[in-house]
DNA sequence: CAGCACTCCTGTTCGC
DNA sequence: TGCGAACAGGAGTGCT
């Protein structure tokens, strides 16, 4: 599932290939995402160059010449892929983007919980606007993540996913991270010390940059843009591993739900 | 406001 | 072997 680190790859991977290219049609197949694709998109980008191409979060965000952005997010099973020579469509390719050079930019997602949206006003998006700092900034660090926390009831592990905190930390990544940095998913947030929060931003940061290094995590879904898995889910230490051993200290790897989210960690390594 | 649970969806896995 | 149930989860929405 496309957390930060596969949303990052992927944008690296369409990046040489799409930017400053002009798009001559935008292909909808299937509208029904998590939000329904817009009936405008192929008038509003047609014929249109992306200009820039970001990454905010998990969100790809491409603007246009013509003041427009795409909002793109890959959701749970989504990937964009460039296809160089034209050849007919997979099973949900939802979107497929035309460029002029003739290479195709397809929006693949099987469980639809990703979008495509446009608008003409980024900043003040709703979907962008209340977005907490990026996790790979200085301005993500364990004073910020202290003085966020306090009165903070919740359970850590939900207080580090919710975008709102931190953007790009998702449910894999999470857990590793508190697994690296020794501290207990179901900590309440107020609860965790301030070189304990210095420790797993440290984490967070180096998970991250880790698996953007390894090309991703691919577990079933993803595939970047070539349409090639990524492999940090060989090096992951307590995601996916309930029962077998912790490499740390040898007892079984311990699985709970916390937010509706299956949680690994070690009940010895992590408090 | 804070903190949950619910919801969208399909492919894969599991139990009988 | 086949079938339905359970599970996976990003993140916005709505409820308590």
């Amino acid at each position: 599932m496309p957390e930060l680190p596969e949303v990052e790859i992927t944008k690296r991977g369409i990046e040489p290939w799409v930017l400053d290219k002009t798009m001559s049609q935008a292909e909808v197949r299937n509208s029904s995402l998590r939000w329904k694709v817009p009936d405008d998109l192929n008038q509003k980008v047609k014929s249109q160059k992306i200009v820039s191409l970001k990454r905010r979060g998990k969100y790809i965000l491409a603007e246009l010449s013509n003041q427009q952005n795409l909002i793109i997010h890959l959701g749970m099973s989504g990937s964009l892929r460039v296809i160089k020579n034209a050849q007919a469509p997979e099973k949900h390719d939802h979107v497929i983007f035309h460029l002029q050079n003739g290479v195709e930019l397809r929006f693949n997602d099987p469980r639809r919980f990703g979008c495509i949206l446009l608008t003409n006003d980024i900043q003040n998006h709703a979907l962008i606007k209340n977005m907490g700092p990026e996790p790979l900034t200085t301005e993500f660090n364990g004073q910020y993540l202290k003085s966020l926390a306090k009165n903070k009831t919740q359970a850590v592990k939900n207080f580090i996913m919710d975008g709102k905190v931190v953007v790009g930390v998702g449910n894999i990544y999470a857990c590793e991270s508190l697994f690296a940095a020794g501290i207990h998913p179901k900590r309440a947030a107020s609860k965790v010390s301030l070189q304990k929060y210095e420790q797993l931003v440290e984490e967070i940061k180096k998970v991250l940059s880790q698996a953007i290094e390894s090309g991703g995590t691919t577990l079933r879904d993803f595939v970047n843009s070539e349409g090639k898995p990524g492999y940090f889910a060989q090096q992951l230490k307590v995601y996916g591993r309930k029962g077998e051993d912790c490499f740390n200290c040898q007892s079984p790897i311990a699985q709970i739900t916390l937010g509706q989210r299956s949680s690994f960690y070690c009940k010895k390594c992590q408090h």
